[in-house]
RNA sequence: GCCCCCGUAGCUCAGUGGAUAGAGCACAGGUUUCCUAAACCUGGUGUCGCAGGUUCGAUUCCUGCCGGGGGCGCCA
């Protein structure tokens, strides 16, 4: 790649200047490059004479002069150099380098853009809903996010393993279960009662019925302790399949699922629980078994065993940390909404006082989403199962839609998303910009083959022959991708992805508006159909990450959906 | 009260300590005998919330304040 090329000779040339900078030979910093923010600073930029002058006492633009005058001297691909600004080093390439980045992306196919294996294993954990009902839009924000960043650590050659962690266990899934259990009941005209604090939504009733139709009245007349047992592990079952369905459709495939159940069922619970006492972190008072968590920064001891002797959801936290680095993965990514933020300290402290190294568990937090419709917040209260499903607002706005705006803000940005707006087929949704450009790519492709047009293989096109600025801007963008996964990634920020699809998309537009793609001159037509077989494969690849479709054709609006 | 996030163009938002801070939308005008006009081109606006500090250099890092959102239970 050009960057590594250029790289090297930077560091050559620091390495060449730095006697006469009075540099230690031995401390020059590995250059970094930049993309110029604007045209006229040449092709790439390096701030390096900046980041070294402070340590020389020298002014930059002399450390800058001074690297310049060795890179002219050892350069092949740069026609010229430039100092310029506070001490920046502008480096101008010939245009052939672009053209070599043309033949890179045909040559690794669908590897242009992907990192090379790394070796390093990745677990991301996301959505982790619990199973008292179908996922709700709160969710959503939580599945593309997660799912983004685990596509794009992948992209960026991690291994990658996505889990879904649910407390299956514990009071709330309990009393979901006995409402289900009530309606189940309820169904069979026996009298029962929604427990206090229980769950009312339809969901439930929905859930009572499917079990009804698998089961019968079998249940109607058994043990109440045992029917109970039997219609939680029924509803959670019935509830997880509902869940997985909704992420299937939303393009989240999990990879590991892991309980509350097993944990307990293994005795992981209670070995943390002991692990943690045996290290001197925990104490008991008033009967309860406490974490001492404000040793890690948190403002109160957290209870790990309540006096009734249940383990808390975080004792179970504390296990799952546990059982998360035995697996031995190099990260834990825990990816949890704002309003989980509280108990980022607690987990941290446990997994530290566990002997789990920190720097190996990261917990991505994103602001949380406000749901409005044409302007109006939409109210939703959970009481009375009376918030939109997941299900509903993929049924309204359509999954690609959906996703690409939940991925496309910063994570740490609150998220106002207007079902309306979302729902709109028009330029507000840059989505639509995106997958326009890739289906309008495949589009003049399909017509180049109706025309009797082969490609010859690249390696015989004359590629060179792309010499206008739009040919030669949508190059420099698409040459970016490589990087834009890479800072993505290491960043753990998919939503410059989207950023960089619709720049993509731009310079495509750009560039059909510009140059007629199949004419009479066939070199010509060869290098531009090559071109745009370029361009589709970084949108398509793009796209994937983000994790929307790439339609290879799309109709007119008004001409109904995807 | 304590903790977290945000405050950048009329709106929605980008912006790894660097050069003259960027996109889209909206608004006005223009472009199609021809590969998808869901496109392209041309128009312009910023006390980067305020005040200090660190730095050769701050929208970016630190502190305080103001404004908005969210979280703080032997609930999840």
């Amino acid at each position: 790649m050009i960057q590594q090329t250029l790289i090297q000779i930077l560091k050559n040339a620091v390495s060449a200047a730095a006697p006469e900078l009075g540099l230690d030979p031995g401390r020059v910093p590995d250059p970094e490059l930049s993309a110029p923010s604007r045209k006229g600073f040449g092709d790439w930029s390096t701030n390096v004479a900046l980041v070294v002058a402070p340590h020389l006492g020298r002014p930059p633009r002399e450390v800058a002069q001074a690297i310049a005058a060795r890179v002219v001297a050892n350069a092949r691909p740069i026609t010229r150099v430039e100092v310029a600004g506070p001490g920046f080093i502008n480096l101008f390439l010939g245009r052939a380098w672009l053209h070599d980045v043309l033949r890179e992306i045909l040559e690794s196919g669908i590897g242009f853009g992907r990192g090379e294996p790394r070796g390093e294993r990745v677990q991301v954990e996301y959505v982790s809903a619990n199973p008292t009902g179908p996922l709700h839009v709160g969710t959503a924000r939580n599945a593309a996010l997660g799912d983004s960043l685990a596509n794009v650590l992948e992209a960026a050659g991690f291994a990658v393993e996505r889990e879904y962690y649910f407390n299956d266990a514990n009071r709330q899934v309990r009393l979901y279960g006995e409402s289900v259990d009530a309606r189940y009941l309820e169904r069979f005209g026996r009298p029962a009662e929604i427990p206090e604090g229980g769950y009312h939504g339809a969901q439930v009733t929905e859930v009572a019925e499917q079990i009804a139709a698998e089961v019968g009245d079998s249940l109607v007349d058994v043990d109440s302790g045992v029917r109970r047992e039997r219609i939680l592990a029924l509803a959670v079952e019935r509830t997880m399949a509902g869940i997985r369905a909704t992420l299937d459709r939303f393009g989240v495939h999990i990879d590991t699922w892991r309980s509350e159940a097993e944990l307990r069922r293994s005795g992981a619970i209670d070995a943390a629980v002991a692990e943690l006492g045996r290290r001197g972190y925990t104490y008991e008072s008033e009967g309860a078994v406490f974490f001492r968590s404000t040793e890690f920064g948190d403002e109160k001891d957290r209870v790990l065993i309540r006096s009734t002797g249940e383990p808390t959801y975080f004792a179970a936290d504390c296990a799952y940390v546990l059982d998360k680095a035995g697996r031995g993965f190099d990260h834990l990514i825990y990816v949890w909404g704002a309003d989980h933020h509280g108990t980022v300290k607690r987990v941290m402290g446990a997994a530290q006082a566990l002997g789990v190294d920190p720097a190996r568990v990261e917990i991505l937090i994103h602001q949380l989403v406000t749901l409005y419709r044409g302007g109006e917040p939409v109210r939703m209260s959970r009481r009375a199962g009376d918030y939109v499903m997941l299900d509903e607002l993929l049924d309204e706005v359509g999954p690609d839609a959906a996703r690409y705006t939940l991925v496309s803000r910063s994570p740490d940005s609150a998220l106002d998303f207007d079902i309306e707006a979302v729902a709109r087929q028009t330029m507000d949704n840059p989505v639509y910009y995106v997958q326009y450009a890739h289906a309008r790519i495949a589009s003049i492709l399909r017509v180049a083959g109706e025309r009797g047009i082969e490609l010859v293989p690249w390696r015989e096109a004359s590629l060179d022959s792309l010499q206008e600025q739009a040919e030669l801007d949508l190059l420099r963008t698409l040459a970016e991708l490589p990087e834009v996964v890479t800072l993505a990634a290491a960043a753990r920020a998919p939503h410059r992805l989207p950023r960089y699809a619709e720049a993509v998309a731009a310079a495509f537009h750009r560039f059909y508006a510009e140059c007629r793609i199949i004419t009479e001159d066939v070199a010509r037509t060869q290098a531009r159909l090559w071109l745009s077989v370029a361009a589709k494969q970084v949108l398509a690849t793009t796209l994937e990450v983000i994790g929307v479709a790439a339609p290879e054709s799309m109709e007119r609006i008004g001409d109904g959906d995807r």
